[in-house]
Parts: structure tokens; C-alpha cells; sequence
DNA sequence: TAAAAAATCACTATATTTAGTGATTACTAA
DNA sequence: TTAGTAATCACTAAATATAGTGATTTTTTA
């Protein structure tokens, strides 16, 4: 059996010299090709015929995120290894769902990046224990409350969003040409619903959920 | 001559890893140790007699300048460089000030650091290309005009936070057992520094700069 | 050490938000 | 068609936030 072909995608000239220094200690791994920015990266992985991808996620220079998403339309062959710098929770759960196989901290240690390794390239999945306690950390989290997320209407939507373009009461009902009692109406409706204290909670709120 | 001693400050054991791979390549250089937290750096490094100091500036478990400023204080006899993931003209400007004596961006190569360990050592400084660019770019836009781009102080940075974290005045005043004034001061600040209109213009700026 | 920046506090006045309660009209799905 | 939801509006009262001005003390920096 020949080597695991690797690629190393990192827009960090020595993270990629570290990579390199550690998988050479090891024989059963061959480094095929880097890419130190976003360019043409699907073509040269499918060129070098690579078993094994290692992105970091969090590249000043490259949005991972996006180049997870071309390689999921245009589909790859080879097993993907997120590096990541910070590890937060959504950024993991918005990956997994892009076809990567192993999430790594970079807080773990090097010999990690070879467990992960061999076991994504025999078709297994692999979580360092950092990311591990993330994740059971919001499962636990999760099905208590997450789910249900309070079901907010077209209108208080669209209030809660001018809310967040820091427009006052008056101003809104200004704009929606309402009285100012039906905005602060819905105002105290959306924060009964969301479980918030104040304007601060909603914007919290319309920010954690994309909605801003 | 002996081998120059290095001692390695990251939070990321990957990084640490890649590092101890890459200078191992050297025959004159020893790592004599390495620090995964902020502490005791300052006296495990002066017991280890280390020559030159390898930290990365932007961590996010350890406060790369406040480790710098605690060698000024202190004072130590060894080298430092700088090894950093953003190029922030700010950071680099005010590490200068603390003392250091080479900056280094991830981008560039593991043989840069090689470089820059022997020059250091030897009482010069180093400054990779990309770093050596951002100077000179600065330099020549400094003169013009400039936005400072708002420097909030850390009483102000915690006082924001409170507020993100939906108390009100009055409950941080009581936290922080100071006047409900000071606060009220403290926010028209923050307010007038950000350019915002409100307490919503306040916690969008926490979330946006990662100050939530 | 002198100057600058940061942190502290006060007072007045107005604007805005929050809380509680109650109600009418329009739309929608069983 | 009828029950439920969404959207609308009103009134009162209290709590908070915003605006403007000015000032003192502490800490940091040059």
C-alpha cells in the first residue's frame, strides 16, 4: 500500500513549513502539494491526486468556508481535516455540514494530525478532545431549548431589524407610517418571545441568528 | 560556541510542534523550552537561560503584550521575536516599543526564522518582507492624515462588555461600586469614540470587533 | 518631573424605553 | 365558520438612556 497523499491549504508560509516538518517524521505520509491562498485549489487537488486535505479554517486571506463550499459542488475525492485556530461552535457545526471528516484544534498536539489522519483515510471520522467537549458541551445545550426558537412573525422581523439600524420607536413608526404604541407593542412582544431584557437582547439576538 | 538557546511562546501546540520540527533542521540552535500559557514565562525563561524568545502576539488565551510589558518590567537578557497572524501596524508599533527585536509574519517562510533567530542573536534586528512592507507603507501615510480608528481604553472595554451583557447602568455602576455618573461618562465617551447613536450602536461595534 | 491620558464624579434637562393592561380589526387555517 | 394568530392602537407610570457642561483625581508616558 503507497503512501497518504496530503495537501496542506494554509495561507501561512510557516505553519505549512511546521506541517511539513511533522508529517515527515512520519513514513506512511507524503506531503503532494500546499496552497498558500485560495487559487485554483480544487484543480491541484484533483491533479495531484490527493487522499487527505488539511485546511486551516480561519485564513485572514482565504474564506475556508467558501472553498469547502466549491469543493462540495464540485465534489472531491479526497477526506478533508480542518485546522482551526478559535473554535467556535457554529464555524464547527457549519463545516461538518460541508463534508469535512476530522476537526482539529490547533491547540492539539502534532501527533493528533496523524491519528486523524489514518483514521479519515480509512473512511472514520476524527474530533481532537478540545472539539469534542465543544460539541457535547452544545448538545447538552441544544435540545433543551435551541430548537423551539421562538417563532417571531414577518412584522416583528422586520421591526426587529430597524431596531437594529439603531432607529428609535419613533422613528420606525415614522417609517412604517404606524402608531408609535403598535411598535412598542411589538418591541415588548419580541422580547417576551426571545426571552431578553432589553433592546440589547434583541440586537444580541438578531446578531447570534444572522437576521442582522 | 554553544548553541543559541530558544524558548517557544504559542498557545497552539501545532504551532509549537511545527516549530521545534522546523528549528530542529538547525544545527545551532537548541530550544531549551517552550510555554502553552502566560505562566511564570518570565522565570522559567530566565532558569532555562534561554538567548532568544520565539512568541506569537495574538493569542487568544494569553496577552502577548501584557507577557512584553512584564519583561520590561522585570528586564530580560535574552532576544525576543515577534511571530504574529495579522499584521496589524498598530501591533507593530507598539511592540517595537516593548523591546522587541525582530517581527516575524506567519507568511513567510520557515527559513526566515532561521535568519532572524541568527541575526537577533547577534544584537541586530530582523524584520521580514512583509512586515518591512507595512512600516514603509505606514511611514509614507502617516504624514497625510490619519483615522486612529477609535482607541477605547480598557476601563471603557469593560464597561462595553458589561453593557452587551444587558445590564443597565445603574447594575454596572453597582458592580463596579463607582458612580452611576462615571458610567453614564464612560458610555457618552464610547458613543462619541464610535461614532454610534445609541446603546445598539455600542453592542453592534462589541459584536462586529469581537469584543462580545 | 511635567504633560497627557484615563478614570472618576456632579448637575440639569430631555428623550426613549420598559411595564402593565386592555382592546379592535384583519387574516388564516381547521 | 370559527378559533387562533397577527397586526393594529391607547393610556399610564416608572425606569433608563442620552445630551451638554464642567471638574477633580489618578495613572501613564515622554
Amino acid at each position: 500500500m503507497g503512501k497518504i497523499k496530503i495537501h496542506l491549504i494554509d495561507d501561512h508560509q510557516i505553519v505549512i513549513d511546521g506541517l511539513l516538518a511533522v508529517l515527515k517524521l512520519e513514513d506512511d505520509f507524503e506531503v503532494v502539494g500546499f496552497s498558500l491562498n485560495g487559487e485554483n485549489i480544487h484543480e491541484r487537488l484533483t491533479k495531484n491526486n490527493a487522499d487527505v486535505v488539511i485546511m486551516d479554517i480561519n485564513m485572514p486571506n482565504i474564506d475556508g468556508i467558501d472553498v469547502l463550499k466549491d469543493f462540495q459542488k464540485k465534489g472531491i475525492p479526497c477526506k478533508i481535516i480542518i485546522l482551526s485556530s478559535y473554535d467556535d461552535i457554529k464555524i464547527i457545526k457549519e463545516v461538518l455540514n460541508l463534508g469535512v471528516n476530522g476537526y482539529l484544534s490547533k491547540k492539539c498536539a502534532g501527533e493528533n494530525i496523524a491519528t486523524a489522519i489514518r483514521k479519515v483515510h480509512n473512511g472514520k471520522q476524527y474530533f481532537c478532545d478540545s472539539i469534542k467537549d465543544r460539541m457535547l458541551n452544545d448538545f447538552s445545550n441544544t435540545n433543551s431549548s435551541e430548537e423551539p426558537k421562538a417563532h417571531i412573525t414577518k412584522r416583528e422581523l422586520e421591526i426587529l431589524q430597524l431596531v437594529v439600524r439603531e432607529f428609535t420607536t419613533k422613528e420606525i413608526s415614522e417609517q412604517l407610517t404606524i402608531s408609535i404604541n403598535t411598535i412598542d407593542t411589538h418591541r415588548k412582544n419580541l422580547m417576551r418571545k426571545l426571552e431578553v431584557k432589553n433592546t440589547i437582547g434583541l440586537v444580541k439576538y438578531a446578531f447570534k441568528n444572522d437576521l442582522a
